[in-house]
DNA sequence: TCTGGGGTCCTAGGACCC
DNA sequence: TCTGGGGTCCTAGGACCC
């Protein structure tokens, strides 16, 4: 049996781990720029605030009903997610982080009739020890174990915990299950089944495996075999990511050449940091920026970049010397970009480089550097020290980069992670 | 006027090989 | 006018997840 133990509105929870005056209250967590709702608390659903939609559609009713907005912070949800994690870690042999908020817990340690029970303890030390509610769903695979987890949130008779274990079980939670809230059916497999009549999980179970292999090809048949109780789906995660990426969207589109290259620069040296983190290096660069897809008044422009390397590297100053010249290449004046972002490619473990014989770079002498660099950066913070490039605007007196480029009204203090924060927030 | 960010996997089709 | 068969690798785009 596997058990999901999946957190409640993680955001809006976490942010309400230090306000616990909000307990009861509407409360939504913003996405960057405090564009669109990402996070909300059930007084907030029952609102009828939906998940994504932007924040000025909702403005009215927002004001009206007092709801609590916050800008994401990341951040905190990074650093509480750990917390959680850990305990779940302590409670198994066998765990798999599947998202910030939500991971699987392999119970064959554990006796069929106490698994509740256990669960039920974890669900009690989360809340006791980190302040976050959390609900489980147990089952014999993955998407049972998703299915249950719904359950125990929905209803709370089940004190956060919810089993399906016998076919009684499995076929009385997948009636009422629509099918589109299955883990796997996104928008278009939902109006695929319902063209051929499938509204609930059961109905679509009770058909062939060739008709789900037809209609929704390999990832519909695993989701298939899930939902008859076969554990099916693989979620092992890769040593390595495969892919970096680092973007945002701008509060006010830029055009200006120099403003836009430091934020491609700050980008790529957020994304080269996080492949020093997981110890590996890439091969490739993509930096892309574009229009605003929602304005049909403005001519789309899209701009993307490759660069391949000949020798990989984890390295901020290369890495930002070649992010810059493929902006540089594709750069058009007067084009109003809207969003901008950096993705590092054909990445690799850093002991497996192989050496150009041709290269002239010193890199012993380049990632003896680039240590210090982050090791200043540990111990007195993220952007304590800065290649120029980073910093463009600080020497511009243009007044159109005097406009803040992101917006975030609403941050809470980066409560567990900053030290300054957290002393102002003693001494409040 | 305002509309997020970061990932993975799968598939179809093209390029290329013998 | 007729013009093989079988295989691999790579890539772009779609779909999905949180």
């Amino acid at each position: 049996m596997i058990a999901l133990a999946d957190c409640n509105n993680f955001f809006v929870s976490c942010e309400r781990v230090f306000r616990p005056d909000l307990e009861g209250k509407p409360v939504v967590v913003l996405s960057g720029n405090d564009g669109c709702v990402v996070s909300r608390s059930n007084e907030a659903k029952a609102l009828g605030i939906a998940m994504g939609v932007p924040l000025y559609q909702i403005q009215s009713l927002v004001d009206k009903e007092g709801v609590v907005c916050f800008s994401s912070n990341f951040a905190l949800y990074g650093d509480l997610s750990d917390r959680v994690m850990s305990i779940l870690r302590q409670h198994t042999t066998h765990f798999e982080q599947y998202s910030i908020d939500e991971g699987f817990i392999h119970l064959d340690h554990v006796p069929e009739a106490e698994q509740k029970a256990y669960c039920e303890r974890i669900v009690r030390a989360i809340k006791q020890g980190v302040g976050i509610p959390v609900s489980m769903g147990i089952a014999p695979s993955k998407t049972l174990a998703k299915v249950a987890s719904k359950y125990a949130k929905k209803y709370t008779g089940y004190h956060g915990v919810c089993v399906i274990r016998t076919e009684e079980q499995r076929i009385k939670a997948l009636q009422s299950f629509e099918i589109g809230d299955v883990w796997g059916i996104g928008r278009r497999a939902k109006t695929k089944l319902q063209a051929a009549g499938i509204t609930t999980a059961l109905q679509f179970a009770e058909r062939s495996a060739s008709f789900a292999q037809h209609l929704l090809h390999k990832p519909g048949l695993l989701t298939w075999k899930e939902l008859r109780g076969e554990d099916a789906i693989d979620i092992t995660q890769l040593p390595l990511k495969q892919s970096i990426t680092t973007s945002r969207t701008f509060a006010h589109a830029i055009t200006e050449q120099t403003l836009l290259e430091e934020q491609i620069a700050n980008f790529c040296a957020h994304c080269a940091r996080q492949l020093r983190v997981q110890r590996s290096v890439c091969q490739q660069l993509l930096v892309y920026a574009h229009t605003s897809s929602f304005r049909s008044d403005v001519e789309q422009h899209y701009l993307n970049e490759i660069i391949t390397l000949s020798v990989p590297t984890a390295n901020t100053p290369e890495l930002v010397n070649y992010a810059l010249t493929a902006l540089r290449r594709a750069y058009r004046p007067g084009v109003l970009y809207k969003k901008a972002g950096v993705v590092l490619l054909k990445i690799s473990a850093e002991t497996a480089v192989v050496q150009d014989l041709f290269d002239e770079k010193d890199r012993e002498r380049d990632n003896r550097l680039q240590r210090v660099l982050d090791h200043i950066d540990d111990r007195h913070g993220k952007r304590a020290i800065l290649l120029g490039t980073q910093l463009s605007a600080l020497h511009t007196s243009d007044d159109t980069t005097n406009l803040p480029v992101y917006k975030n009204d609403h941050k809470s203090p980066l409560y567990t992670t900053d030290l300054r924060d957290i002393i102002t927030v003693k001494a409040k």
